[in-house]
DNA sequence: TGTACATCAGTGAACGCGCGTTCACTGATGTAC
DNA sequence: TGTACATCAGTGAACGCGCGTTCACTGATGTAC
């Protein structure tokens, strides 16, 4: 999806294994893993074409058969992003609302669930390429910080329905300013990534993310 | 302060006026300011020495007089943030005890505090040195990073001694995770300036410092 | 089945620009006697 | 008060390297007839 291959040249009969792809779209997925990683750890600016390519085992002629600059690299990067993270979290979404009909208790099984999620990525350091490239905004064109600040939008949005039901569910304990309880995860997430970068302890990710369920529970819970 | 300015060749007489300094001086702390902003906005790798002496006004080797070479500047840049950091939380840590005994209380009172100096900081889009680096920490040396280690857990260290002191005086409302609220102050502050900035929406940060508070509140208060 | 052509997935060499860094030099100010 | 020297706060020119980008070309595979 959002990958866009010339869909015409593509038999029909070939199309029924599609993660095989073809050895360019390989290659491509190939860069792509490589740029994020390198990105998300050293800055887009400090991540050169010339490495990733080295990584790739190709060219830098390669890299520009398949992005006409770097630029179009940092966009379908994000997208690629933006993509998974959906997945991601409208899997978990669905896995916990099928844990329970309300709306509250679903929202704090989600939370331990992507809580263990962030635990299990213990060794890989996560990043995120929404903060690296909001840090680095200059570098990029109008599009790329439009889609940045979507991702951010998106979150907002899925987090302040939830709480908006949550809250038709039942009075909650004590005022609370809903949208920035919303904010409030991705502010938690994106800040522990960073703290626990800088420290190196990867275990802060899921002691924030539950401390940011404690602060539901208390918000609603009497 | 952690300047390290050559203190025998400054007679004795001339020391009365000390923020005059020197014209050097004055040269280094211009030098030092331009190139935090545009560290913050870009990153480290983006920001060109090139760009940083036009801004204030003299050649490049200019700025090699004043550097040994870029890591140091990024080394003296830390430095002063820290300073000044501790500089700020320390005046207002004292502020707030100052109006209160209670150590709860003069918790709440620093947070707003320092929730209504970010509001007053509203069209600065206040940028935080420590994640710039931590975002690039392949580009410094092991003492950067080090240093950048060093603020974080600083911080940690202030407010989980705060927190300590808040529960010995009364008995916390529910179970919590001291170290993880602790540091949550921290990713806090950090995750609202990445979200503030990508929504270009400065307002969210004094409203993520508040809701840090009402945290607090729930966690304590009965 | 064979031939002609088209597309895919790259290669190799070269480009110009900007970057961090070096080095020899310099005018203005400060200090010793 | 004048002279000799030292330090401060830079200047100007040059360097080599790596970077993003371009361009002409190419072998392998696919498709049409």
């Amino acid at each position: 999806m959002a990958e866009a291959v010339t869909e015409k040249t593509v038999p029909a009969v070939q199309s029924a294994k599609p993660d095989a792809a073809g050895k360019g779209a390989r290659t491509r997925e190939r860069l792509l893993d490589i740029a994020y990683d390198s990105i998300v750890r050293k800055g887009f600016a400090s991540t050169s074409i010339e490495e990733l390519v080295e990584a790739a085992q190709i060219t830098k002629s390669g890299f520009f058969y398949h992005f006409r600059d770097k630029n179009e690299l940092a966009r379908t990067l994000l997208d690629r992003f933006v993509a998974e993270d959906r997945e991601v979290m409208d899997a978990m979404t669905a896995r916990a609302r099928a844990l329970s009909d309300d709306p509250l208790h679903s929202l704090l099984i989600f939370l331990n669930l992507y809580a263990e999620m962030l635990d299990a990525m213990r060794d890989q350091h996560p990043g995120c390429l929404v903060a690296a490239i909001t840090y680095q905004d200059q570098m990029f064109d109008a599009e790329v910080r439009r889609m940045n600040a979507d991702a951010v939008l998106e979150w907002r949005g899925r987090f302040a329905t939830w709480l908006e039901e949550i809250e038709a569910s039942r009075p909650p304990a004590r005022a609370i300013d809903r949208e920035a309880l919303a904010d409030g995860f991705t502010t938690m997430v994106e800040g522990a990534i960073i703290v626990a970068r800088a420290l190196d302890e990867p275990a802060l990710l899921g002691r924030q993310v539950r401390l940011y369920r404690e602060m539901i529970k208390a918000a609603f819970a009497a």
